[in-house]
DNA sequence: AGACGCAAGTTTGTATACAATCTGCGGCGA
DNA sequence: TCGCCGCAGATTGTATACAAACTTGCGTCT
């Protein structure tokens, strides 16, 4: 927790607490902050400059975004999602993203694909390029692509849904990824585009179905699947 | 905004902001609180007894949920939902409640589907008593069922989401409705959850997706359709 | 008479003070 | 030596005080 001031996207000063809340985020996502950190009000107050009255709105929010977990009395700390969970976001990301991949192939208009393939383009470079902080391009770019498509599809409401999954979804990896990252496949996110460009609804449901088994198939829950510690301690794998 | 503080789940002391939170929430959904009625921090703090911090963290937390909206310097009031967002609100319901019940019918146990021939039992009771107060528990009780059969397709996440659809249908029908409320039909009510004990996953999520058109076909979304005010003013009907 | 502007009152935004709770360490006793 | 009790530090929960912003109504000027 030291180089997140950075990422603050500096917005309009007197929103501060949202501020610090995608500062926090980003930084969650980004897995520069990884799960089960804790974040002590003072601690964000003082690196943000702020009272602890404003960090803790920000908390509440992401707490609300279901990266961070409040507890009472013992303060916020970065999500560490159950196995169960985990298998539930995936489930609910089959569940919705798919129709959304469909709605998007039916309304996208030449600019929203031009936007995509832009999307695509940026990908393929920061793929090339080597270093953590590439990696975590990458990371953060595989999942906003999903956005993106969301956003062609139109729909606010479905759209924060996917972002809360989404978020989610980066912790699940951390927490449960086989390798690093590989996972979101370039070819398959140009494939789905494709479909788009064609307008073709069906296929792009089918693909973006596919693509999500395949993010989740490089997860191995086993790691603790009640609440761990038995698995954890007589196990010994981590 | 008198007669909330009845309605409050008498939670566990200590988490008041939570309990606020519910009354308010309920009495939202139950529609004791209109859409656009403003929720001034003093006047609700009095009315639990609780200071004004608290009472803010129930609305921030009651804003992310969208039934309240809240606009800076100007303070919070239960949400008036746009026609646009009214659409977005029933895709979504389109989208993720044909699954969810697909999903349901697959996993109900003997003891979930008493559950819901309890639920539907209840339904047909209050539907054949009168009064205002039996009416909103008839709109209750009608998003209940969606609730509860989203409970049982075990998906907390999507639950959620489902929660708050279901919220802000009920703005969206209080804002929207043609008939102040029948909606809900439950025959269709009893037709889902009959295809749930038969296993029939297919019919559950096609009866699903009919049920939800025809709440939406009851509504009529020209109100307004842009901030109003003009339409208010020289039309007249309201 | 109508419009503009100022000032009082109301309401929210933020900071800070105090109380309650939890955590960890050290001493005491078996 | 091991385990339990209790105290001290740290951290969060809640209340309150003060500052900033908005709203409203009145008065004055044109």
């Amino acid at each position: 927790m030291d180089d997140i001031q950075d990422g603050a996207t500096r917005t309009r000063a007197g929103d501060r607490a949202s501020a610090i809340r995608e500062a926090l985020h980003d930084a969650i996502v980004d897995r520069r902050l990884v799960p089960g950190t804790k974040l002590v009000e003072d601690e964000i107050g003082a690196l943000f400059k702020a009272s602890r009255t404003v960090v803790r709105t920000a908390l509440q929010g992401l707490a609300f975004d279901g990266v961070v977990t409040i507890e009472r009395n013992r303060g916020a700390s970065v999500s560490k999602p159950s196995p169960e969970e985990a298998r539930q976001v995936f489930h609910a990301r089959r569940l919705v993203e798919p129709g959304l991949a469909a709605a998007a192939a039916e309304r996208a208009t030449a600019a929203d694909i031009a936007l995509l393939e832009a999307h695509l383009a940026e990908e393929a470079q920061t793929s090339a390029t080597r270093g953590p902080s590439a990696r975590r391009a990458e990371i953060r770019a595989s999942g906003d692509l999903h956005l993106k498509i969301a956003a062609v599809a139109g729909n606010d409401l479905l759209t924060r849904f996917l972002k809360e999954l989404v978020s989610r979804s980066s912790l699940v990896i951390a927490l449960y990824g086989r390798t690093t990252v590989s996972s979101c496949g370039r070819d398959e996110h140009r494939a789905i585009v494709d479909a788009m460009r064609r307008r073709d609804a069906r296929t792009a449901a089918d693909l973006m179905r596919h693509h999500i088994d395949h993010i989740e198939a490089d997860l191995d829950y086993r790691a603790g699947d009640d609440v761990s510690l038995r698995d954890i301690v007589f196990d010994g794998d981590l």
